[in-house]
DNA sequence: GTCTCGGTA
């Protein structure tokens, strides 16, 4: 959508005020009352922040309870708790359906723990795709077993665990027990793994469960040691329960049904081609003629979000006086901390608050007061393209949502009372729509989930998995890391490769830290691979003030690009109220003083501060990693740009691109043509060669995080003198 | 001329 046709969009509406909402614009389903939420398992426990713990137990239209114990014995699945016990006892490997508010994620692991299950001292697993879902759920769980988090209910998350040697229930993420592997193979300390949220099929949980079936016969096989057997538990939604129990030798499917308040679906009666406008005339409708109640609306993405937020405060204004007042509140995982903050505050009495998201709100994130959901049917997905030469790229697309997520976004305006769903397209445009997403592992780059297969012996095309990668995306990766040094010319794991898997990071920027050594910058690199490494960008792109922020961030501007430039802005910020990079320690005692100063130095500059905090404890830890292979935190060579370019080209090798005489580039590694993009520091540069962090088709191919190098450099880089081979 | 979402001792 183009700056132009939102202005010219938001200009008719101005002279079509709300009159000309269309309140025959949507019919109820055909299964009107059906909650089509209850299809979707995903207990909201495991999606609700820690301080929300007061709502674990689920909406509760069942009448007020006392005692936490009483609560537990009024979940769904407290019914069948014997039966189900009974199955999990009979088999290796049992599929638990749980629809929402079944209760099975807090009640399973208790109840086999109970039972006898896990043993003397044996542990019971349960990952999450989420971290915070972990926190929530141990803290619940602690609370009814009536111990402290880390006594027989712990976590473990990245950069935080609670267990200690009493612990018999570990709520963790898959991530981490996919790290467990590496120094445990066959995850001998469990007695049982509770795979949870599995019909998510995200990456780590497929790289799982094909581990889990290799660990089942070895620890349950006939000729294996039959002393230390394990059970598994997946727990998914109703959709691919099949599929899992066939990947399980048709393992046992166990049905549980949820609790969730009911959801009245409303399809468009026609297909609508201008979804931001469907959505701004629905959302009237609802704000007129509907009683209290917060919505929340699904969108693609942040220009779609900002562009209806636009358009809701000019009609807001023009509502009649005494109509309730709006609260836009935009949400999606780059906004800033203290805007996220927005979401849980209570809506002012008399006003309706009207959340704008993006699918972070389908399961990240659970917003309290939401009654009415619009749904765009919409969604931006990355998928990884294989097939180029020079290590392919990413796409950034916006397409048609799945069956299950429409349903998933339905649930959440049922999560406290009955809600209403409007979908901005068709009851045919939703079966039609495929019956869940495509898994992650068929979508991504599997260079560093190969390395880590690698290490343990594994190869990524021998493993069972439910969904087995393209020969393009295998031959990619592999492609990548013996480019990188990771990989022989056989094949085989270098020692290079060894070191680089140490790291908790992406094979690139590993191989970028590891290059640091011999040019004395590890210092330098840690800061920037650190915050490459985090969740989201520094550099916050705030709409309408784009502007103004190029401007505040004019002075940590680097002639070198984008990766110097950030590192300007974490040195800038570090000397900001006394707080050194390394100052984690005095920092945590300090007056609020520092710590307010900073605050205000990151929003001035509009740079994301949970940002450079989450990038601070993943350079802590990369600082660890280093001193155990070898490298040596503190070697810095000052303002020497030279030697921290050489390096993140090391990395980066398969990611340069060279001017053309047209002006142009074209990567050095392949033969596509790519453009800088937009918010780089090296936008319309002209230099001669450039690195960049990725390549991401939205429009055209754009290059981002990029920097300038000397063509110099290239004969120097291994890769460059491996691709012959 | 612009950026869906997660996660790793």
């Amino acid at each position: 959508m183009s700056e132009g046709g939102k202005q010219q969009r938001t200009q008719q509406k101005r002279q079509q005020p709300q009159a000309n909402l269309d309140n025959g614009q949507h019919q109820a389903s055909q299964d009107g009352t059906a909650n089509g939420a209850s299809k979707r398992p995903g207990p909201q426990a495991t999606s609700t922040p820690p301080r929300k713990k007061a709502r674990l137990s689920g909406p509760a239209p069942a009448p007020a309870v006392s005692s936490i114990q009483e609560q537990r014995r009024l979940l769904p699945i407290a019914k069948g708790r014997e039966a189900l016990v009974a199955e999990i006892r009979a088999n290796e490997v049992t599929v638990l359906l749980g629809e929402t508010g079944s209760g099975k994620t807090t009640q399973v692991p208790q109840y086999l723990l109970e039972a006898g299950l896990a043993g003397a001292a044996g542990l019971i697993g349960i990952t999450q795709p989420r971290r915070v879902a972990a926190l929530s759920l141990a803290a619940r769980v602690a609370l009814e077993q009536g111990a402290p988090v880390g006594g027989t209910v712990g976590y473990a998350v990245r950069f935080d665990e609670r267990c200690g040697a009493g612990t018999r229930i570990k709520y963790m993420t898959d991530g981490m027990l996919g790290r467990e592997l590496l120094g445990d193979p066959l995850l001998s300390r469990y007695k049982v793994v509770v795979v949870d949220e599995a019909h998510e099929r995200t990456l780590r949980t497929d790289l799982l469960l094909a581990n889990l079936k290799r660990i089942l016969r070895v620890r349950n096989g006939e000729s294996g040691d039959n002393r230390n057997p394990l059970k598994v538990v997946i727990m998914s939604a109703t959709l691919d329960a099949e599929k899992f129990s066939r990947f399980f030798s048709n393992a046992k499917i166990v049905y549980v049904k949820g609790r969730q308040h009911p959801v009245k679906i409303f399809h468009a009666v026609q297909g609508q081609t201008d979804y931001v406008d469907a959505a701004l005339r629905t959302f009237f409708q609802i704000h007129v003629d509907q009683p209290p109640g917060d919505v929340l609306v699904f969108l693609p993405g942040q220009e779609d979000i900002e562009s209806l937020d636009a358009a809701i405060m000019l009609f807001a204004r023009q509502l009649p006086a005494g109509a309730p007042e709006v609260l836009v509140v935009p949400m999606f995982a780059a906004l800033a901390g203290e805007k996220m903050g927005r979401i849980f505050g209570a809506t002012p009495r008399g006003a309706r608050k009207c959340i704008l998201a993006t699918n972070i709100a389908e399961t990240s994130i659970t917003i309290p007061g939401v009654r009415y959901v619009i749904d765009t049917g919409k969604a931006k997905e990355k998928r990884f393209l294989a097939g180029a030469v020079g290590g392919g790229f990413d796409t950034l697309l916006t397409r048609d949502i799945a069956r299950a997520n429409a349903m998933q976004r339905a649930g959440r305006a049922g999560r406290e009372g009955p809600g209403f769903c409007y979908r901005l397209y068709t009851e045919d445009a939703f079966r039609a729509m495929a019956p869940a997403a495509e898994p992650e592992i068929l979508r991504t780059g599997l260079a560093g989930s190969m390395l880590q297969l690698l290490c343990l012996g594994q190869d990524l095309q021998e493993l069972e998995l439910m969904d087995a990668p393209d020969v393009e995306a295998v031959s990619s990766a592999l492609r990548t890391l013996f480019l990188l040094g990771a990989l022989d010319s056989t094949r085989a794991l270098t020692e290079m490769g060894r070191a680089m898997a140490a790291f908790p990071l992406e094979p690139p920027l590993a191989r970028a830290l590891l290059a640091s050594k011999e040019l004395g910058c590890t210092a330098e690199v840690l800061d920037i691979v650190s915050v490459l490494a985090a969740s989201a960008p520094l550099f916050i792109d705030a709409g309408e003030q784009r502007g103004a922020s190029v401007e505040a961030r004019r002075k940590f501007v680097h002639p070198a690009g984008d990766h110097l430039t950030l590192l300007n802005a974490v040195h800038a910020y570090a000397a900001v109220g006394g707080g050194g990079a390394d100052a984690k320690e005095t920092e945590e005692k300090e007056e609020g003083v520092g710590r307010s100063a900073r605050k205000e130095w990151a929003r001035a500059h509009f740079v994301n501060e949970r940002v450079l905090r989450e990038a601070r404890s993943i350079r802590a830890q990369l600082v660890g990693v280093c001193a155990r292979e070898g490298l040596d935190a503190r070697a810095s060579v000052g303002d020497d740009a030279d030697p921290m370019l050489l390096a993140l080209a090391h990395g980066l090798a398969q990611n340069a691109a060279l001017l053309m005489p047209d002006g142009t580039y074209k990567q050095v590694m392949g033969q596509a043509i790519v453009k800088i993009h937009p918010s780089s520091t090296m936008a319309d540069k002209k230099v001669p060669a450039i690195i960049y962090n990725e390549l991401v088709y939205t429009n055209q191919i754009y290059a981002r995080g990029v920097s300038s190098i000397p063509k110099s450099f290239f004969a120097s880089l291994g890769a460059f003198n491996r691709r012959a081979a």
